[in-house]
DNA sequence: CGCGACGTTGATTTGCCTCAACGATTGTGG
DNA sequence: CCACAATCGTTGAGGCAAATCAACGTCGCG
């Protein structure tokens, strides 16, 4: 079990003892997912978040009619869950699919409570994540009430350089808020 | 000074001993802004955050064409910052304003890390604070992407039950993402 | 009193959506 | 290995929610 990749992402924001780390890992559950297949669905009651290691998941929402609003891409190195779900243990509003076939550690709600007892330096770790977190759903915000879908495709482009090449234009459109068709003419129309 | 609004809303969500309680509260720095002053401006490093207990306050960022986007309300009994400049140290994007003359205990982030340091039960009070906040803006998000103003507007009255009753309706509108003159049409025609 | 902020209303415009039709690509089973 | 279905991107015609711009009434306040 390769956990260089969170290792990594743990060591720069929190330095924890060797066991306590041993702790921590010991906690993971190696899962997988394939293309197109749920992690959990809406309605469910989430159980856990997930670090992602390989591969892309995605968690968005149906709307009225139907219409997938994505909230967030996790390729490898992000965290994924429905933090409302699981904190509260209530049915989820979400669904989170694998866009590619992925591999992920995944940490329970209980665990999770655990180890925030036996390491409190964890705490401050998560703590520190969903900061950032809320930093970026701030900054999307604003930018959706204030931006053409035009700029917005752009600040995408820069968020997730990487994955815009080898993602289907309608996710980019569901994640922009916008409809694939009029993505479409924007990305072919001149200027 | 009456630290009863926060020690109410500490204790829901944390234990701490009497010398920890004590130890944060001779942090906290008692501030007084007047209606239509700043208490800290776009471009500004913000020094920390604000627990409001009397009056109102509020974040929102001008767009380029000067337009107002609101972010937040805080009305007694919430939390307000500009997190990405306080924590990261940089110009903030954000201005945050008093809509009624306010009064608030503000902690600075230098404090507040040393607070950390010596009460680990604090940094879990944030992080649970943190997630709930990521939790309604990730669930405003979704609103702005999927529903129409009318029911955004509705959203609202919900969330800010008591304050939609005092507030300019150009206010409301700035946040849920329209302008002053459809919200007054929309709030003026039947159904 | 007179000014400035606010809400209202109307005419017009526009960014984006809806619906529909049609290629191109992919992948899957026979 | 081919045939077919499914998925995706494209393009066009038309429609609608909300923005823009402008004018005007009202109220609270210095």
């Amino acid at each position: 079990m390769d956990f260089s990749l969170l290792l990594t992402h743990l060591q720069k924001n929190v330095q924890l003892s060797q066991e306590e780390e041993q702790l921590f890992l010991s906690k993971l559950q190696f899962k997988s997912v394939d293309r197109k297949q749920f992690l959990y669905q809406e309605g469910a009651i989430h159980q856990g978040m997930s670090f992602v290691i390989s591969g892309c998941l995605r968690s968005y929402s149906l709307d009225a009619n139907g219409v997938e609003h994505i909230l967030q891409f996790a390729p490898p190195g992000w965290w994924i869950a429905d933090i409302n779900s699981v904190n509260n243990q209530i049915p989820s509003s979400l669904n989170i699919d694998a866009i590619e076939n992925s591999t992920m550690f995944f940490l329970t709600h209980q665990d999770r409570e655990k180890l925030f007892v036996a390491i409190p330096q964890l705490e401050r770790f998560f703590r520190i994540l969903v900061e950032n977190s809320l930093i970026t759903y701030q900054k999307r915000l604003l930018d959706n009430m204030s931006l053409t879908a035009k700029d917005r495709y752009q600040n995408f482009c820069k968020l997730y350089p990487g994955l815009i090449m080898e993602l289907p234009q309608k996710q980019v459109a569901a994640y922009i808020g916008v409809t694939p068709e009029f993505l479409s003419k924007m990305l072919n129309s001149k200027q």
